[in-house]
DNA sequence: CGTAGTTTTGTTTTT
DNA sequence: CAAAACTACG
């Protein structure tokens, strides 16, 4: 029988209302995971089927935990489907995918290739990519698919010009990644609500086998993602969603806090259950989010307690160097560590972007701290580990023409671009795949000299791809790396093997090795997949005694006992983008990432700054951040006033010397000895856009940044040292 | 045609 | 400071 006494009273509501649908705000920390765990264990023991029940979680390793406490709880876990939204959704389309015209094995693309794709597509389609570079075009096409939008639908109700290009260009990448046999990230959503849609029979497949489900940290759900959900939960209409819309902080990537907003309206019947007492943090922590956070103005009211004790102060503190401020963060870890009585895997060092983690790493290497970094360049995406990837992908799916382009001449086999391109156009007049053309050799002639190393490269890979159906993975991976000459090639690149990419490798053969032992019967197909939708922090182990580095984005859903944010700094958090911003949205959206921070910490909180810090490649002076300014002085260290008092002094500074913004006071210093010859006004040439006239001219530490509007390209930013702006 | 060196450009956050 | 884009050489 399950144990409830531990809940309160709200949380056994939630537990013990299993049907219908249900919306619980679960304020940080509030037991939230345990209410979800607890709430399916209930269900199985009042006689729901485990294989009945769908719980969409935010990352593979959230989706982990839960299947390990739900066994924990009733011996069940092997039925129940647990896992991330695209997770889900491949699972889906690998059964599903002939009804889309793809087949089972197909390719997933991450953002490079999709990147390596639409560069091609854009080229074929004679389009300028100065004018349309493949990030911005990925983006757009993201938010088509979010949207649901086909390029068709795109097409005819194109808004101007420029969407009427993109969505050209929509059109051709769509084709190109079916005839690759590939999907990109917002294709598997996409992709997956498409074949729901159009096949009803399919749809009700799944509505029978889904008759509960549960969707965790709903806030960040996307349009596409909603309306998944809603096709599944329509018949039954037993759907449970669990968020906090002060924690949205996926906004830039289709987010949608509406969504959670919006849930009784978009379900009938719904009951609301609120979840407000705090089991993490002290009464000082919780201060301060909640303080901060309520300057928020698009937020619904809620009210967090907790009945744990006030607490340590939080501590804020700045330096006058970043060098500074990272010794600043170890010397704290070893006195945490000495007196306190923490362990190194108690504490987190958090920050904004990943570029800030290098300085914090040097100055821990230099103190002898362990530590475990999350993000930054992924593992998959080393060049070398990507290249390895591309292989295996060929093998799984020769179609996949992303994969086959990156390592036609890697390692060199003197196949450059031009044979390349000759190749692609004998597919496309003849409408087969690049791999098919080496593989009919009625078209070796049309190679002239190259026609024996297209004639290698094919024989090698058809070789492989034998290999591939008898071997295991780890087995087939060093295959792939003797036959191709691909470690070789490493080697003799960096033979004292300085960048360490020999011992990614390895490592990444290990990982292959460890996948054939938890996957007795896994398909290369398998791993492909799971590589692809690996997130950084499911490899995030409780047992290693390290500190944990990482980004806020990467933080959420975790807990520390003790905390440093660093970089609390205008420009950096908030990020510059927010602080210039037209709309509050961004900002808010900052402020929201700051509340997640804080509420990571369960004891303590440092909140650091450096007054110079080096970015790309130039020294920045930055003031504190606006959301320590918002700190009320009660919760923190007693050295605020002191700090306080410097903010004052910066604010000051900046009303006297820049004549910005009114709440835009990043910047402190002025350039000096740097003349323009040009005003605001003027007509100046740029070396790459040609002629615009300048429309701003504000410092930037010891540069002038001058916005410069081009008829052609609009508005552009830059550096006036830089780019050598020459006024005409 | 393919590669190696040089110049330019740019920054959030990630499944 | 790097990665990416461009240019000149063999």
């Amino acid at each position: 029988m399950l144990d409830l006494t531990q809940l309160n009273d709200e949380q056994k509501k939630a537990v013990r209302l299993t049907d219908g649908s249900i919306i619980i705000f679960a304020g940080a920390g509030s037991g939230k995971t345990r209410v979800i765990t607890y709430r399916i264990a209930h269900m199985i023991e009042n006689g729901v089927n485990p294989f009945n029940i769908l719980a969409i979680t935010f990352t593979n390793k959230a989706s982990k935990e839960m299947k390990d406490r739900i066994f924990e709880l009733t011996d069940y876990s092997s039925n129940i489907w647990v896992s991330t939204f695209h997770s889900f959704c491949a699972r889906i389309l690998r059964i599903e995918a002939e009804h889309l015209g793809y087949s089972g094995n197909f390719s997933i693309y991450d953002s490079d290739d999709s990147d390596r794709a639409l560069k091609n597509c854009i080229k074929e389609l004679d389009i300028n990519d100065k004018n349309f570079p493949a990030k911005s075009v990925r983006f757009k096409i993201g938010q088509f698919k979010d949207e649901l939008r086909s390029p068709k639908a795109v097409l005819e109700n194109a808004f101007d010009i420029r969407e009427e290009t993109i969505g050209k260009i929509y059109e051709h990448y769509q084709k190109k990644l079916l005839t690759s046999n590939a999907m990109d990230f917002d294709d598997l959503i996409y992709k997956t609500v498409e074949v729901l849609k159009k096949n009803p029979e399919i749809l009700n497949k799944y509505q029978e086998r889904f008759k509960y489900i549960m969707v965790d940290e709903y806030q960040d759900t996307s349009k596409a993602q909603y309306m998944l959900v809603k096709l599944l939960a329509d018949k039954y209409k037993n759907i449970c969603v669990v968020g906090d819309d002060d924690q949205s902080i996926y906004g830039w990537r289709g987010a949608d806090v509406k969504n959670i907003l919006r849930f009784s309206e978009d379900f009938q019947n719904t009951t609301t259950i609120k979840l407000e007492q705090n089991y993490r943090s002290t009464k000082n922590i919780l201060g301060v989010a909640t303080n901060v956070i309520k300057n928020n103005y698009n937020r619904k009211e809620k009210v967090l307690w907790t009945e744990n004790n006030e607490g340590e102060p939080v501590k804020i503190n700045k330096t006058n160097r970043d060098i500074d401020e990272a010794d600043f963060v170890s010397a704290n870890i070893k006195r945490l560590i000495r007196e306190e009585n923490y362990s190194l895997k108690d504490i987190a060092i958090l920050y904004r972007t990943n570029a800030q983690s290098r300085l914090l790493e040097d100055s821990l290497i230099k103190n002898a701290i362990p530590y475990r970094l999350f993000g930054g360049v992924r593992f998959y995406e080393r060049r070398e580990i990507k290249d390895v990837l591309a292989y295996l992908s060929v093998i799984s799916n020769p179609k996949d023409e992303v994969s086959l382009m990156r390592i036609i001449n890697v390692p060199k086999r003197g196949i450059g671009d031009a044979t390349v391109k000759k190749v692609s156009q004998i597919g496309m007049l003849n409408d087969i795949s690049f791999f098919e053309v080496l593989q009919n050799e009625e078209y070796s002639k049309s190679f002239g000299s190259k026609a024996k190393s297209l004639r290698e490269f094919y024989e090698l890979t058809a070789k492989l791809i034998q290999s591939s159906k008898v071997m295991p993975v780890d087995e087939l991976l060093k295959l792939i790396l003797n036959e191709t000459g691909y470690t070789q090639s490493l080697i003799e690149e960096d033979p004292l093997n300085l960048d360490g990419r020999i011992d990614n490798i390895d490592e990444f053969v290990n990982k292959a090795y460890q996948y054939t032992l938890d996957n007795v019967d896994g398909s290369l197909e398998e791993f492909l997949q799971e590589i692809s939708l690996i997130a950084d922090i499911d490899n995030y182990k409780d047992g290693d005694d390290a500190v944990s580095l990482m980004t806020i984005h990467t933080s959420k859903g975790l807990e520390f006992p003790c905390v440093f944010l660093t970089g609390m700094e205008e420009g950096i958090f908030p990020t510059y983008r927010a602080t210039i911003g037209e709309t509050a949205d961004d900002l808010e959206e900052e402020r929201r990432l700051f509340y997640v921070a804080i509420t990571r910490a369960r004891k303590e909180i440092y909140l650091s700054s450096s007054l110079s810090r080096l970015q790309r490649g130039q020294i920045n002076y930055n003031a504190i951040s606006r959301f320590v300014r918002e700190i009320p002085e009660e919760y923190t260290s007693d050295n605020m006033a002191k700090i306080k008092s410097m903010l004052k002094d910066e604010a000051r500074t900046q009303k006297q010397k820049i004549n910005l913004k009114a709440d835009n006071y990043s910047k402190l210093v002025t350039p000096k000895n740097i003349t323009l010859d040009f005003e605001v006004g003027d007509t100046v040439m740029q070396k790459k856009y040609g002629e615009g006239v300048v429309k701003e001219i504000s410092p930037a530490g010891k540069d002038y940044e001058v916005s410069v509007y081009f008829e052609e390209h609009g508005t552009k930013k830059f550096m006036a040292l830089l780019s050598k702006l020459k006024k005409v």
